[in-house]
DNA sequence: TCTCCTCGAGATCT
DNA sequence: CTCGAGGAGA
């Protein structure tokens, strides 16, 4: 909490600026002109620390054609830590000039219609939007482009998203990083890597973004996976395969795989995916449903359900993912 | 089948 | 914060 304190010895709590409420929107996009953008600062709260260094480069069709980069002087000492992070000492920055003057220079190196790119990029747009807006009286409102949201969704045996590991992934050098150009280079060395992913994972860049944006007319996530958007581009099955044109359900959370992996792996078999258990459900997939709370011994809906028809004398059984993935290989 | 909602897990930037 | 789950109700 900060507070505002008068000469008269009144205070209240400083204005919520929180909100940032002009700020751009956190889009997936693949756009032929960008400026990749990165920030060194004095700690990780935008409310409390201050930036000590701006970089970005301006990209247009894959070719760098603008630079910007400028240290800046902070009110206050830049703490060891962060010297010893970043290489940027006290002395380095004793001549520099404030953040208003570097912020100004920024904003006419950016223009309004720019996206922005960058790593964990939220981090260096709130910095520079409170700056931009307390210093030079301007909303910085670019919609910008976070390079991490797309290497989590489409890296996945990294043991962290960190930005040093997925360059490590690629085998892109992490020599003088921790400065502002440097990362803007490294980041967008690993955008070009994970752009030309999709490529090797035969997706297109609609596709990408569109498993980004399923979103409801309200806002709210709806993530879920439908039946009716698997579907299997093969033509001929193998009809002796035990799964074949088996009706499967699946409930829980899946160890191995992601449930749209797996319900993929069904329809390319020529089995045939459910979203609810009914009469016409063979196997009912049993996942990990430990972490849903609000499921009453153990069971979910779908669970009880099958159960209620196996007593009926249906034909449905309930399987481990183990069993599953037996079925799967043929046995 | 669609809309609206809730919940838990696991992060990244300096 | 983002994401991937499940559920109620129409």
């Amino acid at each position: 909490m900060q507070w505002n304190v008068y000469s008269d010895g009144r205070c209240e709590v400083k204005q919520n600026t929180s909100q940032r409420d002009k700020k751009g929107k956190s889009i997936i996009a693949f756009p032929d002109e960008f400026v990749m953008v990165d920030i060194e600062t004095t700690g990780c709260d935008a409310r409390y620390n201050e930036i000590i260094e701006i970089s970005a480069i301006r990209i247009k069709d894959d070719q760098v054609i603008d630079r910007f980069s400028m240290l800046i002087r902070p009110w206050n000492d830049i703490d060891p830590f962060i010297t010893n992070l970043t290489g940027i000492t006290n002395q380095m920055v004793q001549d520099a000039p404030r953040v208003g003057e570097v912020i100004k220079h920024f904003l006419r190196f950016i223009r309004p219609e720019d996206i922005i790119l960058g790593y964990n990029v939220n981090f260096d747009i709130n910095f520079l939007y409170d700056n931009a807006l307390s210093e030079a009286d301007y909303y910085l409102n670019n919609d910008f482009v976070d390079v991490l949201r797309i290497a989590r969704k489409l890296i996945k045996n990294t043991e962290n998203d960190k930005l040093k590991t997925i360059a490590a992934f690629y085998g892109i050098s992490y020599e003088g990083a921790h400065r502002g150009e440097q990362d803007c280079i490294i980041c967008l060395e690993c955008y070009r890597q994970l752009r030309s992913e999709l490529d090797k994972q035969s997706m297109s860049e609609a596709d990408f973004i569109d498993s980004f944006n399923k979103r409801s007319s309200n806002g709210y996530f709806t993530n879920q996976i439908r039946v009716k958007d698997i579907v299997s581009d093969k033509t001929a099955f193998d009809e002796n395969h035990p799964l074949f044109s088996k009706v499967c359900v699946f409930t829980g959370a899946l160890e191995k795989m992601s449930r749209k992996d797996a319900m993929q792996m069904v329809v390319d078999l020529g089995s045939i995916c459910g979203d609810q258990v009914t009469r016409k459900t063979n196997y009912l997939v049993l996942g990990n449903l430990d972490y849903v709370k609000s499921i009453e011994e153990g069971k979910s809906s779908k669970m009880k359900k099958a159960e209620g028809y196996i007593l009926a004398g249906q034909d449905i059984e309930i399987i481990s993912e183990n069993v599953f993935y037996e079925l799967i290989s043929g046995g």
